[in-house]
DNA sequence: GCGGGGATTGCCAACGTTGTATAGTTCGGG
DNA sequence: CCCGAACTATACAACGTTGGCAATCCCCGC
């Protein structure tokens, strides 16, 4: 620890140990030839002083930070939260320091971002878009970025997500199992950059298809957010009308709460009347009444993913030029109470 | 936009507006002693390059990165995820960019995080300890630091929390008023720096004692940590004990919707056998079933409070003197469904 | 004994920005 | 019409670090 008020710099450690600067600079950063009493009085000089590198000179003088951002909608949903807690993990294996980023889910703010990466000298972005299109994205410019989530997107950067029809379809699928057969479906959205709305209906089509059920607009709600109140207000709305569904597929964990305290407090009980089905395995759904049934997409995998493809962009200079790789993680069904027979 | 690989500096806009870097970094600083034509050639340069300072070298000068850090146990839990996004907002305003630190509650991983702040030139921290003495957050050094949450410390930083004792006395009074004798408590903890528990367990003992009802300690669950497996562990527990609670107040939201969880699986009707409340107002209590009663701080002013506290003391070279100040926001009851009549 | 090569260390310049000092320029008042 | 004050713009040095290169030294093989 350093007691005068000034943080000491290699100067102040070279002049402790007896040695130059840049011998300092060696020994910090792991050079090799640095014949070991010299490493060793020089770490001496570190320890006694307390010497800490001064990143915004280190990254002034080599441009990389040791920060990488991660844009998300919002952690306030807790996938969201989740993803970023492991993305943080993963991320300190590597010694680098997360920069969180709330979006909102607005384009302006999204495009905002991508626009000012290098303001903040940000290495790499780890980025779940909801509202901008490919075009958009492609502007971010030569810093490294990881797409995440379920955005079809040809561009420069990589992409990690689950196959999200196939898992729409597998939840469909369980639903019609139980032989249900007027499978309502919560969370559809008509704007065009709602890929993840619009992959889940195509996966919850096609697994009707399959069970030769009928798709019936009248079973669809659509929603504006995937939170709790949006469900709710989805099922009020599916029960006023004519054709009554037996089971729900919410294209996500808290649409499915939602829907299911609205189910509840009308009286109608789950899953005997109808069954509920949700997507992302939040820890909510395993203590809520019924437990929720859901998708769980293997978050950790997908962060640690995340962090390593960005690694490879970062590191290597082969690899930066490498075309944008996609990559499927795994999902699987959980079945709880809410779907239980 | 450039086009070139490298962003441009301060030097090409010169060379483009034919003036001297100085004038140019005089403009983009705002400094006032610029001849109008001259800031109007300077802006046209800018935009044409599309030039943007560079923090690093900024902050190398200056010693300001406009990065504040944030800290908290764990962005899983919804309140910490909702106090981080109101943080986040706040901070927006002022053009501050929040780094988001997960200590997990680990006490090393708290001191390292204290101890490394110089590491990322952050220039302010605002800080929700969960296992730190406030000795050991003394040696943060000079760095500003507003510390969140319940924890009695004094020390050279300032503090905004809600009276917690109060607030739990609160909501163990509201059970007491239902009529109910046996009122539990989920959520006691015995280590040192539990400081949370410790105070909401004491306003829970007062509001006994002013109900005429004898505290005992068969009624009162520890926990680990606090999340909703915790509460539902520590709610089977209470049930095997001989004697049946009526009530329980939980130390927080997670540990009542766990709580809940195991009386609804064990067929204990909720609130008409056993009412329950919780702590933090949390979204999932407004959904669940029954829906959650609880004591709300007010996390959007904890949010704001802690912003401009921090911001007076980076700011003002006379207000960075001040004595650490202790600030106290108002909470409120909010009776639902878990504990109606 | 000598040249070559690796090990080890030091010097210099540069990264992009801003504070300080200073020079030139204009303007109003005496 | 001159002089000081205010205005405008510039040059230079520093912030703390690292890359490139040069310098020195030691050891080995011939």
């Amino acid at each position: 620890m350093y007691s005068s008020g000034v943080p000491p710099g290699l100067k102040d450690v070279a002049a402790r140990a007896g040695v130059s600067i840049k011998t300092v600079s060696n020994v910090v950063n792991g050079y090799v030839h640095v014949a070991p009493d010299t490493r060793a009085r020089v770490q001496a000089a570190i320890d006694a002083l307390g010497y800490v590198p001064n990143v915004a000179a280190r990254q002034l003088r080599s441009k990389r930070s040791g920060v990488i951002a991660l844009a998300v909608p919002e952690l306030q949903s807790p996938y969201f939260a989740e993803v970023a807690g492991l993305i943080v993990q993963a991320a300190e294996r590597r010694s680098w320091t997360v920069l969180i980023d709330q979006t909102d889910g607005h384009a302006e703010r999204e495009r905002n971002l991508v626009a000012g990466l290098r303001r903040h000298a940000i290495d790499g972005l780890i980025f779940s878009p909801l509202a901008l299109t490919g075009e958009e994205l492609a502007r971010g410019g030569e810093t490294p970025m990881v797409l995440l989530g379920e955005r079809v997107w040809h561009g420069p950067a990589d992409h990690v997500a689950i196959d999200n029809t196939a898992a729409a379809a597998d939840a469909t699928r369980h639903l019609c199992a139980l032989g249900r057969r007027n499978v309502a479906a919560i969370g559809a959205q008509d704007f065009a950059s709602a890929t993840t709305a619009h992959q889940r209906l195509a996966g919850y089509r096609a697994a009707l298809d399959e069970a030769g059920l009928p798709f019936d607009p009248r079973l669809v709600a659509r929603v504006d957010r995937f939170h709790r109140a949006d469900g709710a207000a989805a099922m009020a709305a599916l029960l006023d009308r004519p054709r009554r569904p037996d089971a729900v597929f919410c294209f996500n964990d808290l649409l499915a709460l939602g829907a299911i305290r609205t189910l509840l407090e009308r009286g109608v009980r789950v899953p005997e009347e109808v069954a509920v089905i949700g997507f992302d395995d939040i820890e909510d759904g395993r203590f809520s009444t019924p437990t929720l049934s859901t998708v769980a997409p293997d978050t950790a995998r997908i962060a640690h993913l995340a962090v390593d493809l960005l690694a490879e962009r970062l590191g290597g200079d082969a690899v930066a030029a490498t075309p944008a790789r996609e990559v499927r993680v795994q999902h699987r069904l959980v079945a709880r109470e809410s779907t239980a027979r």
